[in-house]
DNA sequence: GTCTATAAAGCGATAGAC
DNA sequence: GTCTATCGCTTTATAGAC
């Protein structure tokens, strides 16, 4: 069998989902190189900071994705409610209905969060601002936006952890569709 | 001075404080010696099993408080509504307004998941019922009842991670007010 | 009940051949 | 770019003295 010729890119997404399954610290190299189906020498050719560059790169394409299908059609649609709709359909897909756990919510729980500080405030307040920007549009109020948003975001992460907590998926999608029709009153 | 002759029940608390600030995998044995202050053979003497059985006790631990001082009050209380306005009283006080994390979530988001099932599902269910039981007794049908204590739980717990997240403590004193007005209505 | 010493395994990271 | 071998350190856990 020829041999596998690999690039940065293809392994950050293998990379994200090891660390959502197991936590930064939880993530060990023996774990990394059987799950990238890599050895420790491509890893560091890769990523020559180690794990701590490797987790770098998956909140940094974590933040790009959000970004591009989620904060940045908030601010730039033309019919705001639409753009929030479609928000909570990206959402509700990218967590894969509620099986999925937000690598962000991990780390910024976990003792990541001093180390990852920076990314893990970062990935929240671009989605609180961008989701606030477009309520204000829909007519509401600054302040009641403001608010809004900071619920409706709390309202997702605290659904996940639910979610899987109690390993019913179905709890994250009846949170999701609850918020949504709160917004349509 | 004296030697110091600890008990298990004064063990627990520290243990606690010390698995919410670096989660399972993070908290070493190097570091529960320092945070509590015994050797290693004092603290296999309280925890035959290890690292597994000091999350146990922790885990146990925060389910009778909040069984005591939340869960039973929510169920027995005679006023439904004041039991409530006491639950976010108490809970208000017990994340220290927002300071501290939920170590169950904390679990129940890591890989700890699986080793602890049992406990973090019990503690979500115990709470999510009685919340239940309580919002119907305030005349809350019994369908409306049960989304709304998920949507109080997942606020909670959303609520923690953003303030933990943004280091910023009031988002979470912002939540519960909001809720309780919600409530009110 | 507490301690120190120690074992055995796993960890992240590096070196150097190919 | 990939691999294997290896270093040095930390990890959990145990043994045995006090």
């Amino acid at each position: 069998m020829a041999r596998m010729i690999a690039e940065r890119s293809d392994v950050v997404p293998v990379l994200a989902e090891i660390f959502r399954a197991y936590g930064f610290e939880g993530a060990s190299l023996a774990r990394i190189t059987e799950g990238t189906k890599l050895g420790k020498g491509s890893l560091y050719h890769f990523f020559p900071g180690g794990k701590e560059e490797m987790a770098a790169a998956v909140l940094g394409e974590i933040d790009d994705w959000f970004r591009a299908h989620v904060f940045d059609p908030l601010r730039s649609g033309n019919d705001a409610a639409k753009s929030i709709a479609a928000m909570f359909d990206e959402v509700r897909r990218y967590f894969l209905a509620g099986r999925k756990v937000c690598l962000v919510g991990v780390f910024a729980l976990g003792c990541e969060r001093d180390r990852f500080a920076a990314q893990v405030d970062g990935y929240f307040a671009a989605w609180a601002d961008s989701l606030h920007e477009a309520l204000v549009r829909t007519g509401r109020a600054d302040a009641v936006a403001k608010e809004l948003a900071e619920e409706i975001l709390a309202v997702i992460q605290g659904a996940l952890v639910l979610a899987r907590a109690r390993n019913e998926p179905e709890i994250f999608v009846r949170a999701l569709d609850r918020m949504e029709r709160r917004l349509a009153l």
